[in-house]
DNA sequence: CCCATGTGAGACATCTTTGTCTCATCACGG
DNA sequence: CCGTGATGAGACAAAGATGTCTCACATGGG
């Protein structure tokens, strides 16, 4: 079964490779390939070999990162139960891919091109109709737009993401501060 | 007052050439000197000369970003008032701004050195300050750091920003959105 | 009118990054 | 033990961006 060592091999080395490269790029979303194959341990001619070239790379993670965005969506069960509480599984399933996410958003280079993946308006869709249907239950208050909303939780993922990055904030407050945030805001609720 | 004239007009090219550069490289923060010199209508040679390299224009870039703020900031009289107004002053103070500071806070380049500007320690303690205040009265909730919501309020002004620029914010909402989802959430308060 | 100064256009070398190639080495299976 | 295939190291040229230079032009003041 030599075929199937290989093929498990590669995918293992291609998954690890993404995963390096995405929390290199997210630190330093200008380092080269020579940096990002140093980061994940290989040579750069390995690297080549995987990915045709930086842009094959970045599509990869772009693809990595959707991907991930979906399966958070997946198992947050956004239909489910009250809305709020939805968001927050939302926030705390997409956490881990959040770095990832903050590089991809600063990557206007994707978003440029009249070809754009499709896959980020679906998962805007998804993360929108949460919000228009906590609007729709009296949930989430209807002066601000499912449009805003949806682009505010990328903001606030990405900004929790380098916070957490850069030591101003605690790794397990990530989900709190950046979920309470989006929800509640800094005006402190009356005791009701 | 030849001099006087020659001080004057350097100052005014100087200006125009950094507003342009900053809308350029809000747009596009890859984009070429010789883009830059186009976008703002003079040639790369003339660039040069007023800004003896790219990075010397991201860093005078970086000092105008800190001017604007700190003249937000005294314009929105933090100190003055109910926290919350003035953090919706400070908002809408800062909002000509908030393009800029995109940017430059995804130009982690700057960060990364040992030295870099003092400016934005200065700006980070002022804006804490006014949540530090806003807690100490009891109309900020405690759980949600003074550092974390001043975060939050710069990668909400940084989605606001690309939210606008990509046309799926009206940017006579900017201020309201920004401010109404920083202070309040999305979460529907209770009538009292 | 003449000259000084700022500017644009372009040439040129340099540097960095990238894409491609070759070759030696190493691991693994037959 | 031997061959196959992946890898690492390095050389190499191409491409792009940048820094620097020269030169022509135009504008404005003396």
């Amino acid at each position: 079964m030599s075929h199937m060592g290989y093929r498990r091999l590669m995918a293992v080395d291609r998954d690890h490779v993404l995963r390096s490269a995405a929390a290199l790029l997210t630190r330093k979303s200008t380092a080269t390939m020579d940096e990002v194959a140093k980061a994940a341990g290989i040579s750069r001619a390995t690297l080549h070999r995987q990915f045709s070239g930086r842009d094959a790379l970045v599509r990869a993670l772009e693809s990595l990162g959707i991907a991930e965005c979906e399966a958070a969506l997946d198992a947050a069960r956004l239909a489910d139960g009250p809305a709020a509480d939805a968001a927050r599984r939302l926030i705390r399933e997409i956490e881990p891919a959040a770095g990832l996410l903050a590089f991809l958003y600063t990557e206007n280079q994707l978003f440029e091109g009249e070809q754009q993946n499709a896959g980020w308006a679906r998962i805007d869709e998804r993360i929108a109709e949460l919000f228009r249907r906590g609007q729709a239950d009296g949930t989430f208050r209807i002066d601000l737009s499912p449009g805003w909303l949806t682009e505010a939780l990328y903001g606030l993922l990405a900004a929790a993401s380098w916070a957490v990055c850069e030591g101003r904030v605690a790794p397990r407050d990530f989900t709190h501060m950046t979920a309470e945030l989006l929800l509640g805001g800094a005006l402190r609720r009356e005791e009701p």
